[in-house]
DNA sequence: CTGGCTCTCAAACGCGGGTTTTAAACGATA
DNA sequence: TATCGTTTAAAACCCGCGTTTGAGAGCCAG
């Protein structure tokens, strides 16, 4: 985990479509998403991704080097992809009032894209569930990364400090925290939780109304 | 882990003291809960925690079972604890204000016994760090009582549902789930991400100050 | 002293895990 | 067809893990 991969002319490249690469290694690639997203990390062995998968045992070895390796790049392309995309709108929000977006558009940006994804019919639901389990059961390395790589969260924290001046500082980076707490509980299991204490009222599949009620309870957080 | 344990007639006893027990028994309670919390579940093997602990390798089957239903007597006792000082704050809340209390109470009855815990100098600081890993890493048995024993938490949502009439049950019920958000972030893991951000302005180690954050933030999401 | 009970100890067992190996199959190229 | 790099196949390897075993130490009651 430490030294250089030796896949890394492929792995590398991160925008990389895994449609386009050999069909066994795409097969590893979501295989491999979608068990560990649905039953953690280190309850997933090697035998079950590629029994699942339909592929040869040594093939994730093969194509990424070790069991780890394999965790990593999913991790790297998802948090890549979602980064990018929050990146994105939250630009749009700039440009659209001047260098200057109201907190709104910036929890906007900061809980659309990953609630977007978590829609059922979307095919990206599982990915999100996998980054989430990545923050609290991932590799060391992951978590070097989480800890160290804070370009994309300075951001945000910067656009907030622009949109509340009068805050303190010191203010805006907890409350920020707070809202990413709100998005990290976005678990199957809490969801269940929820389900069953509600009797059934609260239904996550409407992620509509879960947007714009978690817009409103951290908008109203920010401003109190 | 689904059959009954062995040790039945001791671990059923949730308020035991450790202290109380064999030296040995006690050693590995705590040395395990410390282990647990700070590398998670998977990640410390029983023999770390012997070794560690000073006592012979087989103490951990002989006086608790097995590894899960050691992790899982800790999760139990730990749980209940705080499951029973935030019943006794609600309580006495609902005392103060002839069975309404308000919203901010009910959240300071929710938030503050965790966050107590967290200051630095509170003996039960490592108990909190285990608690919330357990909610993401816990074994199927720790989930099945996450999943299904939502009688604690029904008492905090009748409570909010008392204090915003006008609201409707559903939205009470997501914003609790926002709330609960907002504590099982707290791990030590998004501190230091957090530090890291705000180049060192924010210290977790001044509970006090956070706690008066956590229920002002949440607070006014609930009164949005 | 002696029996029985509780607890400790060192050693080993059995198994599932990630990984490695070796050979064969494949595909493009000359 | 012959050749070479790439990918797949089956089997084995080896280590760490949770757990079990059987002997023995300590201790108290009879």
């Amino acid at each position: 985990m430490t030294d250089a991969p030796a896949q890394a002319d492929i792995a590398d490249e991160l925008p990389l479509d895994p449609e386009r690469e050999a069909a066994t290694k795409a097969a590893v690639f979501v295989t491999a998403e979608r068990l560990f997203a649905l039953n953690g990390f280190q309850n997933v062995s090697v035998r079950d991704i590629t029994a699942d998968a339909g592929v040869n045992l040594a093939s994730v070895n093969y194509h990424f080097g070790s069991k780890d390796a394999l965790l990593f790049e999913i991790f790297r392309r998802r948090t890549a992809e979602l980064n990018r995309e929050r990146a994105r709108m939250l630009h749009q929000a700039s440009d659209r009032h001047g260098g200057k977006p109201p907190v709104r558009e910036i929890l906007a940006a900061l809980f659309e894209p990953p609630l977007r994804w978590s829609n059922p019919a979307h095919e990206r639901r599982i990915s999100v569930q996998f980054i989430i389990r990545a923050r609290s059961e991932g590799t060391e390395a992951m978590k070097e990364v989480l800890r160290t790589d804070v370009s994309h969260l300075r951001r945000f924290a910067d656009a907030l400090i622009g949109a509340l001046p009068h805050l303190a500082r010191e203010e805006i980076y907890w409350r920020l925290h707070f809202a990413l707490g709100m998005i990290h509980n976005n678990r199957f299991a809490e969801f269940d939780r929820l389900h069953a204490l509600s009797d059934g009222l609260t239904r996550e599949s409407d992620v509509d109304a879960l947007l714009k009620r978690m817009i409103d309870f951290a908008e109203a957080g920010f401003l109190a």
